[in-house]
DNA sequence: GTTAGCACTCACTCAAATAGAGTGCTAATC
DNA sequence: GATTAGCACTCTATTTGAGTGAGTGCTAAC
């Protein structure tokens, strides 16, 4: 059977009037839309070849139809193909909250934390963004300072101004002089790195360059690439807004699932390692503008498979780039998502640039 | 009337019974147990006391009881005089956790973080923590360091090395020596201050000090002032853990509270708001060791109203202190939860006397 | 003061009755 | 051949009413 152009805009409004109530969708509520001038009977004649392709089901004999995974991935398909009008159309209500990201760009933490919520508010889903990897961004420079007599303060600061504070604790004595050569010799040896290029090999080169300090520098450089390296699950953290957003949908809050859905975003290893994934496999795909929709059983989290989720990679330059994501019911707004979600990519990009 | 011992029995066991099931209790399971060697007609008659004395309530004409707000508070009450042998209980339940606190005491941050999801984890209840209010923390040393031409690192280490960064612009151009006369000029004037102590004055001394390098000086300082001055909501962050578990008590998750009550979680800053009251009530009340008990119309959050809070108050020299707060259904285990929460306390001083 | 006994209340459960929404099919119509 | 009107049918959701059981309050006896 063939998907004609009548099956197409029963199919549409069929998603487009169960995204608005969450009911599901008669023949006779179709029969009575502007752009169907046809009876209720011809519709039901369409809605049961649709349900015939996969598109539509009726969760009992009784009832209307809802969307199928299938029937919604078709509809998220045929939107990202006209994606241009969508941007459009939000932008403006975004613009508001500019500021708020713009004010400071210095702190990566604090924009991350405040675009989740501002994406949360404006889309009534919940939102996620993993923060960069710092493994993978460049150093851009080291402070080590002296903090208490046996006490080092290791301030490194990467590209983008993240900056990581590390304390150290060392049991020989150092004089002024000896910080301050050690702390030439860290910027010398390790600016321009990235934390995954800082190996053994880097380590030993940097205590041969010490030459006459290396009794006294040597515990420094091992404290420091020991804290360099014992850093993994931290790095990478995953800020959550609006998870109680959730609440707003009956069809994920009824039954146990709903208990199981809000503790899914407590969960921070699991979102960052899905949302890790993901970065992975498209941060360099450009064809999708790094827009990626998951739809039901396609998503890699088990607990959400009533879900959907709307992701997007942003990339500040070498080592600042993370993934953000949108979850909500599969009859959520793919328009609006996709549209705010651009906006905000956007205006991100622009402030980073500015920069 | 009176309080007897007898009613004081009944009372307990109904208090007891109801925290374990969440049902109303009867007059006739009350004579069954050991302790109550009397008819539950006779139980019936003191319970009816009960009532008209304020400290249970019957649901509807032909249930059991349960405790009002008073009979709690009057059970509670009852626990604290008796605490010390309900802390020892617990205390072996959590050393398992000890190194997890204990491994990295340098970021505070981090250790609260566990703490709270420790505390949630152990109690099944919801947990939140205050981190300390930086402003009343005193500085134990500043330094600046050139990051770009134009821009300059500020990081400031509080006492219990709480690292704070800032990243301000300059316009005039700085060469080395100025930066390191700015830096040392800077610790000798602020360490030892704390933030709400850095007013106007001691920057126009700064200023005043800083002699012949006024003019291109002039500017670092007024950045750094400012640096100092507009940071109130950030200073004081709010961790939480275990919202989710409300879940497992249907009393709360039943009706529209539920997701009012979840909701509040995410409020962190009116739940900043309330334990920085609550710390500023009661930061040196040595007499209830800084454990506070507020019992449903006496929680300050009116969305909690349903709830029960248990409160405490750390407190690890100048400005490192905050709250801790586990919040759960009225008929929470009181016993354990003031156990916990003692133990956590002392087990969090322990570790940071040694530090 | 305590207890046994009994009438009474009220929530909860279950089943049957009812209403309503929606479908599928057939036959008539364009 | 496509469209439509009409009708029987199905299934959910809501209502109703009877029955059950836990629990109380009261009274009279111990």
């Amino acid at each position: 059977m063939e998907l004609d152009e009548r099956k197409v805009t029963i199919l549409k409004a069929i998603i487009r009037s169960y995204m608005e109530t969450g009911e599901p969708v008669g023949s006779r509520t179709l029969s009575k839309l502007p752009d169907l001038q046809v009876s209720s009977a011809t519709i039901r004649n369409e809605m049961s070849d649709l349900e015939e392709m996969g598109y539509i089901v009726q969760p009992h004999t009784s009832a209307g139809r809802i969307p199928t995974d299938k029937g919604y991935r078709f509809y998220v398909d045929e939107i990202m193909k006209e994606k241009s009008d969508a941007i459009r159309a939000k932008e403006t209500e975004l613009t508001e909250y500019k500021d708020l990201m713009t004010r400071r760009v210095d702190k990566l933490e604090y924009v991350l934390r405040h675009v989740a919520k501002l994406l949360a508010v404006n889309t009534n889903y919940a939102a996620m963004i993993s923060g960069p990897n710092s493994r993978r961004n460049r150093i851009k420079f080291v402070q080590l300072s002296r903090m208490e007599e046996h006490k080092l303060l290791v301030a490194t600061v990467f590209e983008g101004n993240i900056i990581n504070n590390r304390i150290i604790t060392v049991s020989a004595g150092l004089v002024e002089k000896d910080i301050s050569d050690i702390n030439m010799l860290l910027n010398t040896s390790l600016t321009g790195l990235t934390m995954d290029e800082i190996n053994i090999r880097t380590i030993m080169k940097l205590r041969s360059d010490a030459g006459e300090y290396s009794e006294v520098v040597d515990q420094v450089l091992t404290e420091i690439s020991e804290a360099f390296s014992n850093n993994e699950e931290e790095e990478l953290e995953v800020y959550t807004s609006g998870a109680t957003n959730i609440f707003k949908y009956p069809e994920l809050t009824e039954g146990v699932a709903a208990g199981m859905l809000i503790e899914q975003f407590e969960k921070k290893d699991e979102l960052r390692r899905m949302l890790g994934e993901i970065n992975e496999k498209y941060r360099s795909d450009v064809q999708t503008d790094g827009i990626q929709v998951y739809i039901g059983e396609e998503l890699p989290l088990q607990d959400m498979k009533d879900c959907s989720l709307v992701t997007a990679n942003y990339d500040f330059g070498p080592g600042i780039s993370g993934t953000i994501g949108i979850v909500g019911p599969k009859r959520m707004n793919y328009d609006k998502v996709l549209g705010t979600l651009k906006s905000v990519m956007k205006q991100l990009e622009e402030t980073f640039k500015e920069a």
